[in-house]
DNA sequence: CTACTTTTATCAGCTTCTCTGACCATCGCG
DNA sequence: CGCGATGGTCAGAGAAGCTGATAAAAGTAG
């Protein structure tokens, strides 16, 4: 094993959040969600994002996006209403659902972030946001 | 979209980091590798490992490990070899093609890092690398 | 040494995710 | 208006993951 590369050090944790984010979820009820729709959810934004956004941020074909959206529609999570810029688009919105489940992601969030700043003291762990953060500007593909 | 958790964060670079690494592998006529493979891949030992390991690093079934490791061992990157220890278990080995195909990734992940450390500077580089390492400690289900 | 439990791995069947390719409707521009 | 670009859908297929059931070897208790 010895020292992993940067791109597992990255997965390792990411991985860790994610489930304990489902596990929250599941026992709160959520528990028809899965990570490939909550990597569309998450991308949403504030006033609703077309399609393509939605699967150009998540890196998945246009296609694969359009499933994932319905499922969340079918689950109550999101709803698609036209774009009125735009005939050939839609919006996809967050709904009533997806609202009820955001908090309960982001206590989680909350908690685990608290246990690696307990791990890590404040200053590294400020150093590992602000340093993703920056890279973010390099590697987003939505940016 | 606002400000990002720190899960997404995290998976933005990761993601960045795999793509580029899949597309040198590709180029190099690896094409015929997956990114579920890679991730058991990834895992393999020096001295090799079990099924059972791999499985739990990569927080997968162990059926699910046994069908990628069957698909890496029909393309050369691996083989299967008894464990002398334990006649239940055999032994994951990375094999001729597996060994081939590392240093191309290691080379890859060499120039991403260069260019992260471009971005960020070799302080926050630095600091970066130590926080994920320390963050392995209480996240990495393998350990 | 026998009986029971645990560990390691496999087989079978199914769901979910993701892709490619083809297609349609609308937009925007010259 | 005509035409390339954009936003999205439909159809079909492969990959990846799961649960459940089974088998074989190992470990453990008596």
């Amino acid at each position: 094993m010895a020292d992993l590369n940067i791109g597992l050090l990255l997965y390792i944790p990411y991985r860790e959040l994610e489930n304990r984010v489902f596990a929250a979820l599941a026992e709160a009820g959520f528990d028809d969600i899965t990570t490939a729709q909550a990597r569309i959810f998450q991308r949403i934004g504030p006033n609703g994002s077309r399609l393509t956004e939605l699967a150009e941020a998540a890196q998945v074909t246009k296609q694969t996006a359009g499933f994932l959206v319905d499922q969340l529609a079918r689950g109550g999570y999101v709803e698609r209403t036209p774009d009125p810029t735009d005939a050939r688009a839609r919006l996809v919105r967050v709904a009533r659902r997806g609202l009820t489940a955001m908090p309960i992601t982001a206590a989680v969030i909350a908690d685990v972030e608290a246990e690696w700043t307990a791990h890590l003291g404040q200053r590294r762990m400020a150093g590992l946001r602000d340093a993703l953060a920056r890279l973010r500007e390099i590697t987003d593909p939505y940016l």
